[in-house]
DNA sequence: GGACAATTGTTGTCGTCAACAACAATCTTC
DNA sequence: GAAGATTGTTGTTGACGACAACAATTGTCC
């Protein structure tokens, strides 16, 4: 990943069609270095694929490890509650949910205060499931700090609290 | 977005399927938190809505605008070369280029040298057209700036260096 | 108390995007 | 020249965000 050498002249033979050898490597990115949604996009394809991966033996992905998590550490929570606080779609959130149940990870209990509502908890099986991908998520995290600094991931996380 | 209050006790009568009224914003994330994957996701939404918002009305999205930035830094480079770069799969690059050919502001030119490959070029409108997206993207730039600070945003760029 | 609006979960469609697989045309290698 | 690799293309699959519509239920207003 070296990203320091000295860029050649950013047009090398245009118009004609036709380019001398380049290796991918060394393009002119000039233009898109400084852009921060870049820099991010290729940072959480990064992360999510790394977590895929480290989780790819339980076959949990993100969005249903934060699922879990977040009906874990608050039982009882109706789906549109979930949904909003996720930022996930409440419809999308239905299907997730479907999963999670089929798997026995996830049970809904209809609310009686509210009849419209279901109350979300974890099974006995997902809460010992959920503190198995919990120990990967970890692992997961050390990952992150392999590859961009401990500190770096500290900052990074202060820098993005107000997105959680 | 207040997220600095203190935080209630965690589980709030859990277990008999009803819980009492939250609010959304004062749920527990308190086991979400410190995931650095699920910071950079939430984030990740909020600057790519955010470009898609500045550029609206030019229609652009943030993977056509990195496509025709960096066509328009390197002109000739071949599909292949640029997806790889990008990080984008061939298959995708194609249509990608489809849409972006369709609007005049690109062109692919086959190359004389390997007849499977195409030299890609911005056509004239193309390039100003870029100029356009550029000022808007920087526009954006500025509204990250404003979200998250000047300083922050600089130290994000410095950590995520590795990815671009 | 009853009509009307709002909410909750659900179903469905649409478009974006990553990941694969297969294919024809072309190049490379031996 | 034959075998294998590469390039662009087409197609499929699945995760995901955005929207719209609907039935059941709740809340509100008069």
């Amino acid at each position: 990943m070296t990203v320091s050498a000295t860029r050649p002249s950013p047009n090398k033979r245009a118009g004609n069609g036709t380019a001398p050898r380049i290796d991918a490597d060394e393009i002119g990115l000039d233009a898109l270095v400084g852009h921060a949604g870049y820099a991010v996009r290729r940072f959480q394809i990064w992360i999510f694929q790394d977590f895929i991966k480290t989780l790819g033996d339980v076959d949990i992905r993100p969005t249903q490890y934060s699922v879990l998590t977040v009906i874990g550490a608050n039982p009882g929570l109706s789906q549109m509650v979930v949904a909003k606080r996720l930022g996930i779609e409440r419809a999308r959130l239905v299907h997730l949910l479907d999963s999670l149940e089929q798997r026995k990870l996830v049970k809904r209990i209809k609310s009686k205060s509210d009849r419209r509502s279901h109350a979300l908890h974890l099974t006995g099986q997902g809460e010992t499931a959920l503190a198995k991908f919990q120990r990967l998520a970890a692992e997961h995290e050390r990952h992150v700090e392999e590859k961009i600094g401990k500190a770096n991931r500290e900052r990074l996380l202060q820098i993005l609290a107000g997105f959680t």
